[in-house]
DNA sequence: GAAGATGTGTTGCAGACGCTACAAATTCGC
DNA sequence: GCGAATTTGTAGCGTCTGCAACACATCTTC
């Protein structure tokens, strides 16, 4: 019951040191900043994880459970191709409660790359997360399945870093590329096709 | 003539600085570590360099500049279909020699993503270099080039992330899926004829 | 209401960092 | 060879960081 209390005022705190990690990316976010963020002192934090490291793996996981409770709302139901997963990926990625998790994704990228382990694992959880996703909603044939899962997530994210970069206008093009068959000048009848999935796209959205 | 004496020192440890980067990444880079690994101290850093951003700067343009040449080498003539295009790009950032600078630029994007002015700058200064790159290697009509270029760089930047991250498998299955059209299952006719330009791309590497 | 457990505030250590002050050494023009 | 400018070494300041020590407050339990 003691100890209850203390779970919950944990909770409390990783809660609002989720939050601010959100809002101010994982860059340099020392314990007395984090602390002031939650009101409270580094001190209190030190006392309710045992590290930093503790409370910075707490706080991404956490964050990875709140994008899997919003990457729920929007996947469409039923399988779907190639063009429509991109489209709904991009529209999570680029949905404004997502966008803040994205930054945090891009510097956790940056960390893992460089080895550091607990990003390693951070991003590693997420990727998974990911492909769990898509399993049940990609109509490639079983065998090709995960292939185009990943292209999928793929391209998703490097349209988001282009995004991200300021190249919003070439991010938005480059998805009308990848969404039209590689050979698309010559073939009249494989762009009409592909361009009927991303009607049904927009269907699919408004329902 | 001093003052040239001066900049081949300058030049020296800027070089020296670089391979250091290269080698550890940005991350946590620190002005006594770098100065060690060149051989001198701190001091001499900010001596030739009026501020550690300045020195940052310039290293990454000279990691810029460095990623350019490699590139050169390994970009086919002539102007390529999309699949071709993709498949040399990712050769590039797969390549030993580049490695190095997509950890780099990994780590450039989380803090650029986060605001950092210097790596928003960095991160677009490459971006358009690799635009520059393609451009006259496109074969899509001139009016969707920047679009299908775009595409290129996006899937392609998505596809090194993955296997950066441990998912060198997913990777490769990716890129077969982005190489075939979007509409593999149903059309036999489409994925021959991507199938048929892969194996240009197989002929184009050779030579 | 005393004794112990649990929670909180204050203070500051030890190390890393960017950067500066100041002086010694080296080089250069003459 | 000498005075002056350039180049290097040493020391350390001020700040920030993770973290620990210690004391006080609050609560629980009997």
């Amino acid at each position: 019951m003691a100890s209850n209390v203390r779970q919950l005022r944990r909770d409390a705190v990783l809660e609002g040191v989720v939050d601010h990690l959100l809002d101010q990316g994982l860059g340099n976010a020392c314990l007395r900043a984090l602390a002031a963020a939650v009101g409270t002192r580094d001190r209190m934090l030190l006392y309710y994880f045992s590290d930093k490291g503790e409370l910075m793996l707490e706080a991404c996981a956490c964050i990875v459970q709140r994008q899997s409770a919003l990457i729920d709302k929007i996947l469409p139901t039923g399988r779907q191709p190639f063009e429509v997963l991109l489209a709904r990926m991009r529209q999570i990625l680029k949905a404004p409660d997502y966008a803040p998790s994205m930054r945090i994704w891009y510097d956790a990228l940056g960390r893992a790359s460089q080895g550091e382990a607990l990003y390693r694992t951070l991003t590693s959880r997420v990727l998974d997360l990911w492909f769990e996703w898509f399993e049940p909603h990609s109509s490639a044939p079983s065998a090709k399945r995960k292939e185009e899962i990943a292209a999928v997530i793929a391209s998703a994210c490097g349209l988001v870093m282009l995004r991200y970069l300021g190249r919003e206008k070439e991010a938005e093009g480059a998805a009308r590329a990848l969404s039209r068959a590689p050979a698309k000048s010559p073939r009249a009848d494989v762009s009409a096709a592909s361009s009927r999935r991303v009607r049904a796209v927009s269907r699919a959205k408004k329902k």
